[in-house]
DNA sequence: GATAATGTTGATCTGATTAGTCGGGATTAT
DNA sequence: ATAATCCCGACTAATCAGATCAACATTATC
């Protein structure tokens, strides 16, 4: 029971959120970026790349061109794609509780208010990544309620791992 | 890239947090549980969560004694242990950004706001795990600030899922 | 029209992880 | 003694994450 973590940001979620925020600066807006361009700029593996970015054209949230001048940008304005639409394409639902829906889960007897914990984590963490567009993250400007949290210095540290196995 | 969700509660985290709420509301209070008892009750593998509670026990979180009036016990008082200290126990960290505590993630360029976010998005998720105890799960009330989380009825519906492979 | 730059698709690969199972040993109340 | 219970480590089967690759389709420019 190693390393398995609760709030796990995959790779490839971390590259298409990335990939995306440099299609939303992109100077001059809208223009077609190359998938090479982005590739290096955020050093990411290229065919790993190009995967993604069909993922996302299929999802209507890029468009693409090929050719001598082709490349990829927004197909919507980043003002309205947000982590969270990002993230259910690349890895499906936000939440799922032992490969259930939390509305589906039924723990029997007095384990029974789990379910309502989990659908508590699962609105906690909507409150963030829906919060999000990718033009905030261009701009370097998290909405007031998200920034709110990292008033906190208490958000920037990390928690001891308490197990001693791990050590 | 299919199916690999954000907030995942893993078989193992769900199995462990309901073994505890079982301790927590066990009658007399403190009287040892045998694994038997609770496999049975929550529908559990009783080799798997013998397993679990073993990983409990090594990290202080509850006790056990063996032979004939055997089984397990909470080490400390329920109000004192939160979903997140059996999470951290069970799998690790809470978050992990591509294999890397967020502080120490560093990406370039003007995808650096993403570190922001998923700094923002561990906040969220610590203040709903880190502040509901098993006490509260056994209870069946949450703490006010988490139960605010639920009175939205948004909080309870599924969102779509935009990957027309996946559909 | 040839060419070179680009995106598209599907297949494949490797190592890790998940969710278990199993056997045998140690401990303890009756 | 003995029966009930926990303890420990090894084992496994299925799946997945994270790529990588070859071959093909499309397009702008010369």
């Amino acid at each position: 029971m190693r390393h398995n973590e609760r709030v796990r940001i995959s790779a490839g979620l971390d590259y298409a959120l990335r990939a995306m925020v440099e299609l939303a600066a992109a100077i001059p807006a809208g223009r077609p970026v190359k998938g090479d361009e982005i590739a290096a700029r955020q050093a990411i593996p290229y065919r790993f790349l190009a995967q993604l970015l069909a993922e996302l054209r299929r999802a209507q949230l890029v468009c693409s061109g090929r050719g001598y001048a082709g490349g990829y940008w927004l197909a919507v304005p980043a003002e309205q794609i947000t982590v969270a639409d990002i993230a259910r394409v690349i890895d499906g639902p936000l939440t799922d509780v032992h490969g259930m829906s939390p509305e589906l889960f039924g723990p029997p007897g007095v384990a029974g208010p789990t379910r309502e914990l989990w659908i508590a984590a699962r609105a906690a963490l909507r409150s963030v990544l829906e919060q999000v567009t990718i033009a905030d993250l261009a701009a370097g400007t998290l909405p007031p309620a998200v920034a709110a949290l990292l008033d906190d210095p208490d958000a920037w540290t990390r928690r001891p791992d308490p197990n001693p196995q791990r050590l």
